[in-house]
DNA sequence: AAAGTCCAATTGTCCGACAATATGATTATC
DNA sequence: GATAATCATATTGTCGGACAATTGGACTTT
């Protein structure tokens, strides 16, 4: 009978442990967000290690958002922001291939839950916002490109209004990835740009006056008639989302 | 009148290029997972900079998941784990400072219709580790920590069993980080642990037989009782979640 | 064939150096 | 005296080289 007895020691390099270390006083609020951290010549001091090692470390840090370069390069503890994460969960979605299924799946359960709430909480500067979408979306009606891009910012601003920062998170990544694809929706389905003007056009007034069903049942709809869309433009709801579709994914900018 | 028809350049650390370089052709299909990159001497070569740069560049794209040191600490590309990016997205939200009214919330509305989803599509082998997870949640009945895990597991074997990767993915963030506060409910709630088991119970046969109605009712009342039990223990809905329930964020592993 | 030994490749870490850039102080100019 | 130009300093980004520790594979021994 083996021994068993010692537990398998944690052999970690030292890259890895000053980015621990860094990380557990950021986490246990012992340094907190806008705080400078020292040069790297402080952290080298500080740790006992070259500069090389203290520069890796901080290059995870920095990529998981946790650190920042602020004014004149010097480092700065920071917020990871909302949509520097769901880029990354996006790419992570596609990396691993996930259906349209998936996606529309949770669309058409997290959307009309998205914006009962904000049907409940939205600020008249988020409505006005939107008005300015919608107006916007009337006038360009012809522009494919453009027509997607207003399209994912209602509903973003809609993510915003519901005030719930744990869902606003849980959402847009699927958003990220499933309004874009509208693009080929107008393409295939001439009509598509005129029943989205109206969808939004509707659930806007139904959010001006904070009616709860109404802007839940179009949003149904207009969910629907997404899938309808998508289905007509030759998409199958069981096949994995293609790159074509995630240029724009690309484009994004990882490190703000 | 100036001219302004430059527009500003990009001018990006060599660091930042090489990681760049290597996620846009992972992204693009161009090097698949479990493909090996080369050496850090090969990248070195390829892209004419240092080693150090090298290093630093790979130490981003380590930390986003997307690369892996592998057998013989060679360099894989490598897909994000979804626990992996779950507990990056809990810290994130953490140090936003989010409130139990946005997880409480947020459970309220994606934990009934995760449960409904599953008992469409859970697996007998699914089935069986619930079957389990219950048995030994019944004989450790008095031990708050192992009943918090239990709980964390159980739910977590539900959302697996949607077999919708989106949504596991929006949907786990929140369970990390609210069912570890079940200790506190425990502690202040005598007949916390009993009413649990009785909910898992009910839900378990729901799902045994499929029964949509009745898994969703009983979630519905089981977050319910949740919610009301942090009431009880004292927490305030509004106020931020605090450290203390988060020895267990820190003690994951960031890495595997 | 199994075990032990040696060699080459690779990573983790360190040291030192320098150009580019930003900061702040100093000096020159009006 | 206020502003502009100049300079010194600090910090980051990058480079080159170095070496110990570890690993894998080849080779030798039993």
């Amino acid at each position: 009978m083996k021994h068993n007895k010692f537990k398998k020691l944690e052999i970690l390099p030292a890259y890895r442990l000053v980015a621990d270390a860094i990380e557990e006083q950021i986490m246990t609020g012992k340094i907190m967000p806008e705080d400078p951290i020292g040069t790297e010549a402080d952290l080298v001091e500080q740790f006992g290690v070259n500069r090389s090692t203290v520069r890796e470390g901080i290059r995870i840090l920095e990529q998981s958002g946790m650190l920042r370069r602020g004014d004149k390069r010097r480092l700065y503890v920071s917020l990871p922001g909302y949509d520097k994460l769901a880029t990354r969960i996006s790419r992570s979605l596609v990396l691993h291939k996930v259906t349209f299924r998936e996606l529309v799946e949770t669309l058409e359960i997290l959307e009309p839950k998205t914006i009962a709430m904000a049907a409940q909480r939205i600020t008249e500067d988020q409505l006005e916002r939107l008005r300015i979408n919608v107006a916007l979306t009337e006038k360009e009606l012809d522009d494919r490109d453009r027509l997607s891009e207003l399209d994912t910012e209602f509903h973003s601003i809609i993510a915003e209004a519901a005030d719930n920062r744990v869902f606003l998170l849980a959402r847009e990544p699927a958003g990220l990835l499933i309004y874009p694809a509208t693009q080929y929706i107008f393409e295939a389905v001439p009509e598509a740009p005129a029943r989205l003007l109206e969808a939004h056009k509707i659930m806007l007034q139904g959010l001006e006056e904070r009616n709860v069903d109404v802007v839940k049942t179009w949003m149904d709809k207009h969910v629907r008639d997404f899938v309808k869309g998508l289905l007509r433009s030759g998409v199958d709801l069981e096949g994995q989302i293609a790159q074509p579709h995630l240029e724009h994914l690309l484009s994004l900018d990882t490190y703000l």
